[in-house]
DNA sequence: CTTACGGTCTGTAGCGACTACAGACTCAAG
DNA sequence: CTTGAGTCTGTAGTCGCTACAGACCGTAAG
């Protein structure tokens, strides 16, 4: 009735999700398939609440079946917190793993840029570094090292 | 001559490189193509030390086609170092870049999780934080909540 | 009326870096 | 001779989009 119908570009620019990917949604089944006016999609105003939802999650790194859990779980009568909080741990551990990965190799990285800059080098330290991992360009570059 | 010649299987046990990712590697022209044994590819134990620094490469989260040009420079008969040093400097910052949206993540997820157990917020703190983006859940932790 | 333009539609293919088969073949040991 | 392990090619799947092609629809201007 209330005419906040709106189309998919509109939803499109209130959300910041680009038109295809909020077709893909629909595809895989993350959003419900959208009414229609003729043939093209037709948005309630409220529908930004869902799909800013899952935006929101994949900024915070869940993946889509992730998402597809917790929309699950948002929108159950009775909101099932203990689920969400597992989903949520689980994530956040995959997300330290991932930090201490990203942390070794900026660490590498950004010692064997050093090693180039010193100037004081054999060979080439990145090229060196990749052949023998046991000398990241320059070992024992000082003190922390730390971010 | 020297018989040190070794098939896929032992290679990929050298190298720690899935045999699949190997054949992989070959079809994109990462790695050359290997001399056969009848049908079977051959490898020389010095092949190891290419696929090797492939690995290390990709352990440093470079890309396949940054790594294609770390192996030209590697196999230049110049080494050109200014080179290899731009491409290891661009990629530290995607990896900078990177390091701060894992960060930013691992902040919120760890603020919702630390919500949940706390226990006393309304609803769910994590469907509440994907809901209303102004509210992590739970503002003003309290001090550093550093790593 | 025609024409142009912008928005939307479906469907398919591409990305990166693998991974996982199916189904055929080869080779050596028992 | 049979069995089992290893290898082969080729294709399709994964994830989360993104980028088309080619059709269609509605409105406004000329």
């Amino acid at each position: 009735m209330a005419d906040d119908a709106i189309a998919i570009g509109e939803l499109s620019r209130r959300t910041g999700c680009n038109i295809e990917t909020i077709r893909f949604y629909e595809r895989i089944g993350l959003l419900p398939t959208a009414a229609r006016r003729g043939r093209y999609r037709s948005y309630a105003a409220a529908d930004t609440g869902r799909l800013s939802f899952v935006r929101r999650a994949r900024e915070l790194g869940f993946t889509l079946e992730e998402i597809r859990a917790l929309l699950g779980i948002s929108t159950a009568g009775q909101v099932s917190c203990a689920d969400a909080r597992e989903i949520a741990a689980a994530h956040l551990m995959k997300v330290r793993r991932r930090l201490v990965d990203l942390r070794r190799m900026e660490r590498v990285l950004a010692a064997t840029v050093r090693a180039c800059d010193t100037g004081d080098h054999a060979g080439c330290p990145l090229i060196d570094t990749l052949r023998n991992p046991a000398e990241p360009a320059s070992d024992r570059v000082g003190p922390g090292t730390s971010n």
